[in-house]
DNA sequence: AAATAAGCGAGACGGTACGTCTTGTCTTCTT
DNA sequence: AAGAAGACAAGACGTACCGTCTCGCTTATTT
């Protein structure tokens, strides 16, 4: 219970209380999950945080800002694949914890009204791409850029096109049909992937 | 300076007007266009409109209830898939069809604002799937269906999975990856289903 | 308990609520004297009288704009100078009720607050000054003037200047030394006026 | 680039920097001046005067107090009556240079704001009389108290009300009515005193 | 010389109130 | 009876200061 190099005091002059940061991050995340995006607040999370608008408001534009940084802290973690030497193998496990991901879990919750919420806020859009979906981009591509990398797949292999044929339809049940998305699911997109490329 | 016989007064006793329904579709839909989503509101809608906001309420619940109603005006006759007889042909019609209603169009911009609407609020979400994405999921599997049924395609083709895969990554690129979705990439599509069942 | 012609009721087009303007003076005029001005706030009178803080700034400017209207409401009554035919008993009386005005009752906590605000913000000071100390001025005058007009007094006689003498040393105890401001006091002012112009 | 002996530095352990001390003093002068009482914060201070807001609260309790210490430097030397040993001339003189003080000077402008705020804050009332105004009070009275002493008026006299009565109506411009306080006005006020006392 | 300790500039912090904006309801008058 | 107008209660917005706090630096004295 000692107070280590890293503990950050309120207010000093090298930086930001680390306390109120996380305070801040974990009240966003409550929030959305209990209330839904629309009825989160900034006036809500700094209540529920225990802190001044104007701390939020000083490290973070927004809401939509506050729920990057929420976001963030936990996606990389979750969805990193795994690398077991069989494609087929890989491609079906990253798939149904993906699934997971996205239906289940609390960042993927809010990885949707992120996304939801870049429908709507052009200038939000950019922020979001750059920050969450190009490094959820390339958690998606990455087994398949492995394969081509050592040989296991034709170097000519259009990686986007294919990336999108793998993991298109499960955004699409996640996000716009609201269907299931089993390990029926998954699995078929797997076998159907591998029917296109000799598995 | 007389009133011709179809046209509707402010107030009258004998329903509602026409006019002002109209006028408050046209000003939604326009101020979504111009605005985007968040910054369209009731006030500005009626104001557009030149309409009393009470008049937008007593017959619509909510901005999302008037852009569905916009939407749903636009949409049918956009994307009713045509039929020459050869499913390959149509369904690269299709697609194309549908990336640029997506993509490119007005009412794609209503859809895909509505569609981020129904990640924020769930009874929206019931509304919207019900009166929107049902019927354009219909229309999604509307080829399909009549393949099956001309037995061009087996009958126990599992039709759900068959559209996502086929639908599913235009969808992604359109609403969440933000790719391009030209006839490259729909055509790639339809590809990938033949190999899977054109044999 | 009918609702005459000049019942007002919440939100019309002819014109604000009688009810939400009443409740809103008397909550500002309440709230300082149990507060004081420095805790009198916007919020603070919106919460008291049970009003939108949106309403109050419709109609006025700031809570000194509430509270110019709050005294303007209770002055008129109370110091009209009476008019006895005696131009020493009328002046004593006036001023002892001009005495008692300020000193005690809750209207000239009101304005003392507001001449004090006056102070402070000059483009306040013309409103304050024009609104409220130019009619309490022309009460304060009006016993000379009524003199002159009648002949009691010459009519060469310098009214601002006899004015300030006469009722400046009571606002001088009143506002800034804060010293007794008694009948004692009050007599000897109009005993020193007597003086001056022969009794 | 020595620094003198009289040079105070950042921090040292045996009391408080001068250099601030003068610096708040003249910030917060100036700033009332420029800006007015409403507009004047211990974070302009602050600022102008290239100080920590905490080292004005440490030494200050407010920005009341700031402008009270302003004031102090400058009121004592500005109003200290002359001595010519005729009442009448020193009166005259006295009253004159009273109606520049308070009207013209800015520490009159610092009086003006300080006297306002003691009508909002009765905690700061006391202060402010006890160290400002009991002073100022003192001057007033300091001529006619020697007229007294020295025989040239009756050591009966009620020195309260006539001091009142000298005072007050040139207070009462300056501070209520906001009218002019020209030599017209002080030597009438000077004429009705000895008409009362100067036989 | 090193250690100590106070005042300092800096600025983040939890708060309160500001004045504005939008929502959805309500009432009145007009057509 | 429906619509236009617009006032209303509610409550979130983003900003400005409040007064408190911790920090690391500078400096004057003490050891």
């Amino acid at each position: 219970m000692t107070s280590g190099p890293g503990r950050r005091h309120h207010g000093n002059r090298h930086g930001r209380s680390e306390e109120a940061r996380v305070a801040v991050l974990e009240a966003a995340d409550d929030l959305l999950v209990e209330l839904g995006f629309a009825r989160v607040t900034m006036e809500g999370i700094a209540a529920r945080a225990g802190v001044a608008k104007q701390t939020i408001y000083r490290w973070w534009s927004a809401k939509t800002d506050v729920l990057i940084d929420a976001f963030l802290q936990d996606a990389d973690e979750d969805l990193t694949p795994s690398d077991s030497g069989d494609l087929a193998t890989d491609l079906r496990a990253y798939l149904r914890r993906l699934a997971l991901f996205l239906g289940e879990s609390d960042p993927g919750a809010v990885f949707r009204a992120l996304l939801a919420q870049a429908q709507h806020d052009p200038a939000f859009a950019r922020e979001f791409r750059s920050r969450c979906l190009a490094p959820q981009r390339h958690r998606d591509r990455l087994l398949l850029e492995r394969a081509v990398t050592s040989g296991r797949l034709p170097s000519d292999l259009d990686l986007e096109t294919e990336t999108d044929q793998l993991v298109g339809p499960l955004y699409y049940r996640a996000v716009v049909s609201g269907g299931p998305v089993g390990e029926d699911f998954t699995d078929a997109l797997v076998e159907a992937f591998l029917l296109r490329h000799g598995g």
